[in-house]
RNA sequence: GGCGCCAUCGUCUAGAGGCCCAGGACGCCGCCCUUUCAAGGCGGAGAUCGCGGGUUCGAAUCCCGCUGGCGCUACCA
């Protein structure tokens, strides 16, 4: 009888093997691990969804197994064509890249929902012949007004499941048809019992049945729901593992209830918590930038995004923060996925960036840093930018910079053949009352400097220090008035490499510059 | 409202009965280095482990209750 008490799963032994599996222990039956980052093309891809990727991408890959991305395109009414595209580079951005896939091809294919309806309405057809769901005729503004009288009594809103019995459908299903309506399929949930959910990160929960409704499995327009759809997909696909957020525990009864009646066995189910924004609710667009591009924009780096996003729920040990690609790789397991939600600390990823940017290979860094400056930098300014400056320039601002966006501020006036002077800007606080005095000495360090026998830092530094010496000014008051007076900035890379790098005549032509500006 | 999940410094986390009157990291505050800013070094503040009961010689760790936060409650995923 098919509404009795239900104890899932029968047996447990088989879902226990595979527990044990998720948590990296050993188990007697060698499996490929395959897992799959499934999102729906309705918008730009989330940090979210892209940390969920990336935990699918590394139990795959920890296992040798294989990470397939597919496209659960069921909801024609919020379906986004440019949302594919990004998907999938927001995926490559980070190194993701998918063993099977739309675009990527495989054995299993299509790896799009909407090429995929056979399988989802033959699947529900086969439901419907076991009694295990039914079609319902009833119109959506009797859903909806069904809804709000529940809502009004304080009652829970379930489907009343008027087309659940032979009665109820036939004649819900004259009005239908009266109208030129068409029928969804809603699954028969059992009356009562209960389901246990064997959560990889979890553990167990239990369910209690009747407090589900006959939810719809099939759309009107012929196009499954999520509930139908990811599971049919995923047995087909042998996809072993399913990770997704935390959102779905509430789902997850329905879930084990149709793997029973479509006799399926359950994969490994692991809900990822959920990550938060400052505010503590789960994170979204008004929390300002949430998609992988805004912060590649920003100049931060995608080792540094895998990283941090590695780590957002899940852990090596007690102090390691860096991690490689391969290291996060060879000890990524379930086992150490937290429960609890993580809110995303913007100013932690920030700091992590700046060790990337630190570390990273100086000659690809130049080409960053170029690629950034011909985007950043004025328009006066020749472009491609001087790679030579670039290359000499790097090492003194890669120490300063957390983000790629801030290498045009730090190093402009290497590229601009002169620099603007702002009075009090030049004076400063040491100068600020003795402007005669500065101009005297901007007039003096001129002239040293054009006396200057190999334009290096090195001497240029021994110059002007005896000069404030002679001047009786402090060298670090002496040495702030030039920075301005070279670079129109008073926080740059360090000053006599500076000066180095942009050769004597920009520099003596920068200070005499200033001191007509004073 | 119902159901569910979660609960260690502001934040990310370590911790699976004694090693913890709780460790690391970001951020914050000092000091050092220093031509600015960074980076780096050193040090500091910061958690009565949500609260209350148990169990135990002993609990952040086990059990129960409570509270709080969050999530779900669609012909969206």
């Amino acid at each position: 009888m098919a509404d009795a008490a239900i104890i899932w799963p029968p047996g447990a032994t088989h879902e226990y093997r595979w527990i044990a599996a998720a948590r990296g222990a050993r188990y007697a039956t060698p499996m490929t691990v395959r897992t799959r980052y499934a999102p729906s093309p309705t918008g730009v891809p989330h940090i979210g969804n892209i940390r969920t990727a990336l935990f699918d991408y590394l139990l795959a890959r920890k296992h040798g197994g294989q990470f397939i991305l597919r496209l659960e395109d069921t909801d024609r009414a919020r379906y986004s064509p440019e949302a594919v595209d990004g998907i999938q580079r927001s995926l490559a951005a980070l190194g993701l890249e998918p063993d099977e896939g739309p675009g990527i091809g495989g054995p299993y294919g299509p790896y799009v929902q909407s090429e995929r309806q056979d399988l989802y309405r033959a699947a529900a057809a086969r439901l419907v012949e076991q009694g295990d769901a039914y079609e319902c005729w009833c119109s959506s503004a009797r859903l909806d007004a069904v809804r709000a009288e529940q809502q009004r009594l304080k009652q829970p809103p379930k489907y009343d499941r008027r087309c659940r019995d032979e009665a109820g459908r036939a004649e819900s299903r004259r009005e239908a048809e009266a109208e030129g309506r068409g029928p969804v399929v809603r699954f028969r949930t059992p009356l009562d019992g209960q389901v246990t959910l064997h959560d990889a990160i979890h553990g167990d929960t239990t369910f209690d049945v009747a407090l589900l409704d006959d939810f719809v499995i099939l759309k009107s327009d012929g196009f499954p729901t999520y509930h139908l759809a990811y599971m049919v997909d995923d047995e087909a696909m042998r996809i072993t593992h399913v990770l997704r957020g935390d959102e779905w525990i509430p789902s997850a009864p329905r879930h084990l209830l149709m793997y029973r009646a479509l006799g399926i066995e359950p994969p490994v189910i692991a809900h990822l918590p959920l990550i938060l924004g400052p505010d503590g609710s789960k994170l979204s667009k008004r929390h300002g930038a949430t998609s992988v591009f805004e912060y590649l924009e920003q100049g931060f780096l995608p080792d540094a995004l895998f990283n941090f996003l590695g780590l957002l729920g899940w852990s090596l040990d007690d102090k390691t923060e860096i991690i490689s690609r391969e290291e996060f790789i060879a000890h990524f397991t379930l086992e150490r996925v937290v429960k609890s939600p993580a809110v995303f600390n913007i100013d932690k990823l920030t700091w992590m960036n700046g060790v990337y940017i630190r570390d990273m290979d100086e000659a690809l860094l130049c080409e960053l840093f170029a690629a950034r400056l011909d985007a950043d930098l004025p328009p006066r300014v020749p472009r491609p930018v001087d790679r030579g400056i670039v290359r000499r320039t790097v090492p003194l601002i890669r120490e300063r910079v957390k983000l790629l966006a801030e290498v045009a501020e730090y190093s402009d006036f290497f590229f601009a053949e002169a620099v603007h002077h702002n009075r009090d800007e030049l004076l400063g606080k040491a100068w600020a009352h003795r402007a005669a005095d500065a101009g005297a000495a901007l007039a003096r360090v001129r002239a040293s400097l054009a006396e200057v026998a190999a334009w290096e830092h090195a001497p240029i530094e021994t110059t002007m220090r005896a000069l404030a010496d002679e001047v009786g000014v402090k060298a670090g008051d002496l040495f702030s008035l030039v920075r301005v007076a070279v670079t129109g900035r008073r926080v740059t890379p360090p000053l006599f490499e500076s000066m180095e790098i942009l050769g004597r005549e920009r520099c003596l032509a920068r200070i005499e510059a200033a001191a007509r500006a004073l």
